[in-house]
DNA sequence: TTGTACGCGTTATCAG
DNA sequence: CTGATAACGCGTACAA
């Protein structure tokens, strides 16, 4: 394998002098620079990334912990944190910990052994210990779809309070006011609890009959979670016109299983989803839910940790503006 | 940071010695292993693996290709491959090259940079001029769901052609003989041609009558193609009691179709799919289809780079089983 | 404008 | 059993 040595020896210069219009700094002639180039060519010379990692300090790669890099949520974000991160000649390793305490920890040793530049956090909680470690080394983080209230760490999220809120008001709008909630687990405080939160408060806000039998959790927010818990709250509440799901996956699952007792959706019962997945459109109906723009969070947080990583500061935390993509799954009512 | 050679020196030791340490090679006494782990545990000090690259020439990293992360075929077997990668200190880096050849040639040189140990090739052809590149610098490659014909580079797929095969004649013997195919794109030689080549072998082997009309190809495999496609055939084959459809993006993209048009599925028309990804069981009705193992093939490609990566030989082609999940989408009639 | 020489943190080969 | 020391390939003061 040729090494830049190689190029020096053969174009009769230094190695310096190679370096540097590699790195396209200044001190040569055209003349020279075109021979180098030239011998670089004929070489078939290539940088050794390696090498300079070594002196330079900067390997040009980030780390990106996911929960699970099948699940449809977490792959477009980390679709888009690849996008910006490739716009800079850096590239980006994934691990998925399957929420796992252990792993992470192997993972993170693993990702400081690479000396990675920076890490995304994707989808789960930073534990202290996990904080410790990467604050111990310096290692730029940011939370992706997640947020820490009492470490300093940037994060890129949606507000899930609020848009549960809206999510909420958009069925009272239509008119419903028997609706009820099919939500994902409650002690999770990032993803679980916050959307409940925001349903509750628009129920209340808008004077609609709330209680807490008309709020199911499941364990997650999967297909088999949303089409469980819709079971025991359509027995507990056969009135129901309406219900909000905090997962597309778990609007799915309610889907398939109404269709199953034979509940028409939308004609006796509406759904509006949250996530607004690929899938979304696929189903039928077509599922109203509210959008999080996955491509452009990951972008976000790309964008961010690049930041963090030239400019050593610690940037503002991101909020990224949710909508309602209006389907076919929710309908107007008298 | 902490070095190795601040831990010898902490330690009273050479750095020649910490590093065998570290390295589980032989050569110390218990007490000064003791003595060193000790300081180690002190000083908090982590190898790195940059400079270990440098000399060993092993990064301990592999690149893996893919046309597009959030793609639900794709995702789940980088999960394969991050699986076994992990359990023997590799990285995964993602590149997604959007099909796009001059993306691929940069993401190419990016990793030969890099100095990864090999490259995962996942779900398309691999050019001569990728080949040639790869070559040129002996880094191993491996073709997931996907394979050349006229390169030594093994593969890790199912065989589609038979597995089309099968396909049709299940639908074959539950009893249809008016029998369409929404497929792929013909010029596909990879996941388009020989599904159709299945499809007509089915036909003409079980005496099924055929033409070409009956089978319709769409741009790609998505939702969209599908539902466009299967316009088509049904407008012209009203007859049909059956679709084999070449993804299971495409099967949702006529079921979805069919609803609008007041098709029933299956009452009067049988759906058969094609991949098993996590929404075939989401659909109403769920689908029946044929399951390409997407994670074991995965696992397949991980094992078989690191054994090109530690043995410098290269292995057989693996071509794994698929099999039929039967759901609900398939009527048997008379 | 160009070249020399040192250092980045390791591993490996020698001596001792 | 242990310790110097030379690589590995590159960037960069400093000198010329």
């Amino acid at each position: 394998m040729a090494t830049i040595k190689d190029v020096a020896k053969k174009a009769n210069v230094s190695i310096a002098t190679v370096s540097r219009i590699l790195n396209h700094k200044e001190g040569y002639t055209e003349e020279t620079r075109k021979k180098v180039l030239q011998t670089i060519e004929e070489l078939g010379y290539h940088p050794n990334g390696v090498a300079r990692g070594l002196i330079s300090k900067r390997t040009n790669t980030i780390g990106v912990l996911v929960p699970s890099i099948s699940s449809m949520i977490v792959s477009e974000m980390v679709s888009g944190i690849e996008n910006v991160a490739h716009q800079t000649g850096t590239s980006v390793i994934v691990c998925h910990t399957e929420s796992n305490g252990k792993k992470t920890m192997q993972y993170l040793h693993l990702l400081k052994e690479k000396q990675v530049d920076g890490i995304i956090f994707t989808s789960e909680i930073l534990k202290n210990e996990y904080y410790e470690f990467l604050n111990k080394f310096n290692i730029p983080v940011v939370l992706l779809s997640s947020e820490s209230i009492n470490l300093p760490v940037p994060h890129v999220k949606v507000d899930d309070r609020l848009a549960a809120y809206h999510a909420t008001e958009y069925l009272i709008k239509q008119g419903h006011s028997k609706i009820g909630m099919v939500s994902g687990n409650r002690q999770d405080m990032i993803a679980g609890l916050p959307r409940i939160e925001g349903f509750k408060m628009a129920m209340e806000m808008n004077q609609v009959p709330l209680s807490e039998s008309l709020i199911v959790s499941g364990r997650g927010f999967s297909f088999k979670d949303g089409s469980e818990a819709f079971e025991k709250l359509i027995s507990a509440h056969p009135e129901l016109t309406a219900v909000f799901a905090a997962s597309d996956e778990m609007a799915l699952g309610i889907i398939s299983k109404a269709h199953k007792m034979n509940i028409d959706i939308p004609g006796r019962l509406s759904v509006i989803g949250y996530d607004n997945l690929a899938i979304s459109e696929m189903s039928i109906p077509p599922l109203t839910t509210v959008a999080q723009p996955m491509l452009k969070m990951g972008e976000s947080a790309g964008e961010m940790i690049m930041n963090m990583i030239n400019t050593g500061t610690v940037p503002e935390n991101c909020i990224v503006s949710h909508k309602i993509v209006e389907r076919e799954s929710v309908k107007k009512i008298n």
